[in-house]
DNA sequence: ATGAAAGCGCTAACAC
DNA sequence: GTGTTAGCGCTTTCAT
């Protein structure tokens, strides 16, 4: 006999086995309706004998969707979008739902690929890290489709979304580097970051320090592309003094692009990092950064998205600095 | 009218708008059986006109599975596993199929879990890193799903499973401590690793070092465990002169535990990490280490349990020595 | 080449 | 409280 002839278990055969139908192995079985102590009893007991599965096929078809959670990230070689998937997969084991994962790349098309997939599949809740301007979603609210947006959130909508706190980070590393006497700080950022760009701007302005255009500038979300934003800004203004690395992709083009240039941290310049990461400590020198909590991002935005339908509520978290040794005074 | 009231659009529709049957939108859609030219056409633009997404849902529980891959990891957050998960999305990606991610926490009752679930949600498919002795992949086999283990194979069965060469990159790293003088070598490494352990043992024999059982030391895949590990070790015989850490956990639990101790890598030990990572080079010092493909593990994985189900292959790939700043002779 | 009809395994009306 | 029945959307014989 093949493995592949055998045939599943169904309510039918636990109903046969237990002498009761099949609707009242569904109720018992799903916790619905009524169902006497002795039948339950019974129902429960054939069920585990003929070690019963129900197939989540027939539920979902019947129920007209599946349960589980689409999860879309641009990298999830990504530390922090690793953890922030960590957090999502934690509170969607304690609801026992699967989770569907799908890197977008930060591309938009692929994004809209994915969202695309995920409708064949039925799949009626969904967190995301949105790349582009929000256009695709268009076709997955019009499906029903449940959405959180995770990390950033898509301009115009009011839509559910769970962020760090862009703007208090940026402002306390900006106003940290500025304490130590930088004037010409630069940011670099990951498109789609446009927030941590404005907050950018407003802090600067606050403390009085004229924006440089130029040293604002725009990576995407790749190893390669962070790379070249972090040696292209370093070769072409050597008169930075500061910089904010707006992840640790990012982050850690930087530190490697100083090292390619022979810029000392922080000799030459002070580097502080968006999102702290186990290897900032062991970085030499170690980072001084801005954490955010990756994973209450995720779990967060599962419990929003299971729990909160409907719902629009936008939950923002706290960001921490974190003063290692990679910030020094204006040489 | 309520975005949840939509009504899905079906063969049903498609069949009515191109005056044909269901089965004929079927055939054509699926590219089965045949149809003329002239139905092949209104088919399609009737399809295309109503915007018809065809129902995983429906097709799935027809053909009785999901088409889906289930990929189960100890831990998302260790960069080694989101480096072979987007391997697996790579490959998966161009067949068109979904990943379901599983977190086992290196847990093997969670572990049966997640094989219980992926069983209810019929996926046939999945490419796993098992943990605990592969008594739980029984009730898997029996449903006739098709496993591809990676990183680690499960002792006993001959199953497909696709790995690094644990063996080579062993004793590379060993036949290159012992070349810098060093005699008093620990292995760090998690359950589940006793390849590696074996390997170790085995280089230590060829090149006449006596094995020292105390010098080997296992640590669960959680960061904690492998910071207990490395301390432990590190406090307990400051009289090792040099080891090896089986993954980028547990050299980063060294790096950390040695800087709490004042011991100096390499002056007092030197550190040949498994695993190359990003901030391996950006560390201080630099780390020495045997680099694994991660990715092709995962894309490899995923081709084997995509296309050739049934034919039991086992895959090894190659390792490489990176030789960086974390090594020095015997002191 | 094409349509009618039979289910896949499940749940929710609806009867009793 | 419990059984019967009608589908959910799709693919696949089986006729035609």
């Amino acid at each position: 006999m093949k493995a592949s002839e055998q045939r599943r278990v169904t309510v039918k055969d636990v109903a046969e086995a237990a002498g009761v139908g099949v609707a009242t192995v569904s109720r018992v079985l799903t916790g619905t309706g009524s169902a006497s102590a002795a039948t339950r009893e019974r129902v429960l007991a054939a069920a585990a004998r003929l070690d019963y599965r129900p197939s989540a096929l027939g539920r979902n078809l019947r129920r007209r969707h599946t349960g589980g959670i689409g999860l879309l990230v641009p990298d999830i070689t990504d530390t922090f979008y690793a953890r922030l998937a960590d957090g999502v997969l934690a509170c969607a084991k304690s609801a026992g739902e699967p989770v569907i994962l799908g890197t977008t790349g930060d591309d938009p098309e692929r994004e809209a690929e994915l969202i695309g997939s995920l409708l064949e599949e039925s799949v009626e809740r969904v967190i995301a890290v949105p790349c582009g301007d929000g256009e695709m979603w268009g076709p997955a609210f019009r499906a029903g489709l449940g959405v959180v947006f995770a990390e950033r959130e898509v301009p115009g909508r009011n839509l559910p979304s769970v962020r760090a706190d862009d703007r208090a980070g940026v402002r306390t590393a900006v106003e940290y580097l500025a304490g130590l006497g930088h004037r010409r700080i630069a940011l670099l950022a990951r498109h789609g970051q446009e927030q941590r760009v404005r907050a950018f701007r407003e802090a600067l302005a606050e403390l009085g320090v004229p924006v440089d255009e130029e040293l604002i500038v725009l990576a995407r979300g790749t190893r390669d592309s962070a790379y070249a934003a972090a040696a292209g800004l370093l070769q072409r203004r050597p008169d930075v003094t500061a910089v904010l690395a707006g992840g640790n992709m990012l982050g850690e083009a930087t530190v490697l692009a100083a090292r390619e240039l022979v810029i000392r941290i922080p000799r030459d310049v002070s580097l502080v990092m968006f999102d702290d990461v186990p290897w900032a400590e062991l970085c030499s020198p170690p980072l001084t950064v801005i954490s955010q909590p990756a994973h209450d991002i995720g779990y967060r935005a599962a419990e929003l998205v299971l729990r909160e339908r409907g719902r629009p509520r936008t939950v923002t978290l706290p960001t921490e600095l974190i003063v290692r040794a990679s910030c020094g005074p204006r040489r």
